[in-house]
DNA sequence: GCCATGCGCTGATATGGGTCAGCTTTCCAC
DNA sequence: GTGGAAAGCTGACCCATATCAGCGCATGGC
């Protein structure tokens, strides 16, 4: 009985409602999944997670907050990564390998349930459907990495936010945090320039101007998308990468 | 005999020696790494080794020559993702998933040893050292596409070119085809271009500008180091990344 | 209620890098 | 050796985006 609200609490969190998007999962498998949970710890926004050259083998999954990971140029600037939403996993490779080659700060406050590197083997060993799911969705965080470069070397600023816009509301799909009309949204103007190479007032500009073309709104903490196709023919999105209805792998 | 003579041959290869920056290799791990090698196959500069979208489980591993991975936007430009050098694992999330999500290009004449999906995981499984030596690699890999994106989004033309000379160096004294005074590099301009995020004609500028700086010249097919140690300050080269001289893990 | 702080917003000005156009060199194919 | 294709190279001009400087509006601490 234990075991079976443990398996109905984490059906619903966002890291099983992301990996179902590309494997189906089983009750083993979430039950496993559950085991696999450390200890939980929250961290207030603006306090590091993960420092660069750390090499403690600890991994995290988010379970709610936003956070980004980042590298620091000697100049002071700063490339910011990745943004990390519920369900995402943070620091996979660190805890496979020792190296951690960025930091990870929270954005919001943000809570996080450790695992282990001897655990996560384990499981991984056991359960190679699990491992499948999670190292399948790892390769999609590096898809989209690729995808950033894109963005940085051959999109124009318009066209890398309208862009961005996008793929971050269908990751937030996947966990229910987002529609088609849009979702709720904690980045700065200045958090959005170091993701996208750009200034912070430039970034207001292009804000302004895909607002006044009708496609997006970002005002107040809130995303909408004021025509969803519009915007997805004006910067190329590709609907295939992210944008699936239901497992890939039954 | 035969094992032995075959154990040899791959001791010298590009790939065992990439490899071997990372982990020390046993006689035994020598020698699975000798049988993972299916078929050689050679392909023509300019001709397609993988094809996006593509979805045939095949990766190489490529034994001699240069290629490149890129993807095409609909507007018709081009980022280039990554260049490939002797040594390299070519198509290695293609062939764990069966997604590839970029092309292939031959630059030079290549030659490229098959690796069969079934194989690799069966020396994954039955070696995990070797397991650990190219998933570190992998790694390895897609550290530089981080580094990549850095680039791109806060460094100046300039800066990004150094850096891009000064890694394609380390990575290439890596399986003995560089050294501190530099290397032989079959890169056009265009290409340059595509992967920095440039103009050709930008591209040219920038090379003529480090010359006459008395940093690096591009010349003839030759890239010869002026100031090595200059250049390293310029661009805030991370010597640690990709620059050691033994195992990391013994 | 006041101040400090962070964030959004805007205009003016500066500049890095793109685009265009064209010339030169190298290198094959024949 | 000749013609043609790629690649390297350069100058003139222009535009996208950065930088600087500053304003206004929330919010939270005290």
């Amino acid at each position: 009985m234990r075991e079976l609200t443990a398996e109905l609490a984490i059906q619903d969190s966002p890291f099983a409602r992301k990996l179902a998007a590309f494997v189906r999962l089983s009750h083993h498998d979430l039950s496993v999944m559950s085991e696999l949970y450390g200890r939980r710890r929250r961290f207030a926004a603006g306090m590091d997670m993960i420092h660069q050259g750390q090499s403690d083998q600890c991994a995290y999954v988010l379970a709610s907050g936003w956070a980004y990971s980042y590298k620091i140029l000697p100049s002071g600037s700063r490339q910011i990564v990745d943004f990390q939403i519920p369900g995402d996993f943070l620091g996979l490779r660190s805890v496979l390998f020792r190296t951690s080659d960025h930091n990870v700060e929270p954005i919001t406050a943000v809570q996080a349930s450790e695992v282990k590197r001897r655990d996560l083997l384990e499981a991984f060993a056991n359960n190679p459907r699990l491992a499948t799911a999670v190292l399948w969705a790892a390769s999609r965080d590096e898809a989209m990495v690729v995808e950033h470069l894109v963005d940085l070397g051959r999109r124009s600023a318009t066209e890398r936010m309208a862009h961005f816009l996008l793929e971050l509301g269908a990751r937030l799909r996947l966990i229910g945090a987002a529609d088609k009309k849009g979702f709720d949204c904690p980045l700065s103007q200045y958090l959005l320039a170091d993701a996208l190479g750009l200034s912070a007032v430039h970034v207001n500009r292009v804000l302004r101007e895909l607002r006044e073309e009708g496609l997006v709104t970002f005002q107040k903490g809130r995303v909408t998308f004021d025509d969803y196709d519009a915007m997805i023919e004006f910067c190329a999105f590709d609907r295939g990468y992210l944008d699936h209805d239901g497992p890939l792998l039954t």
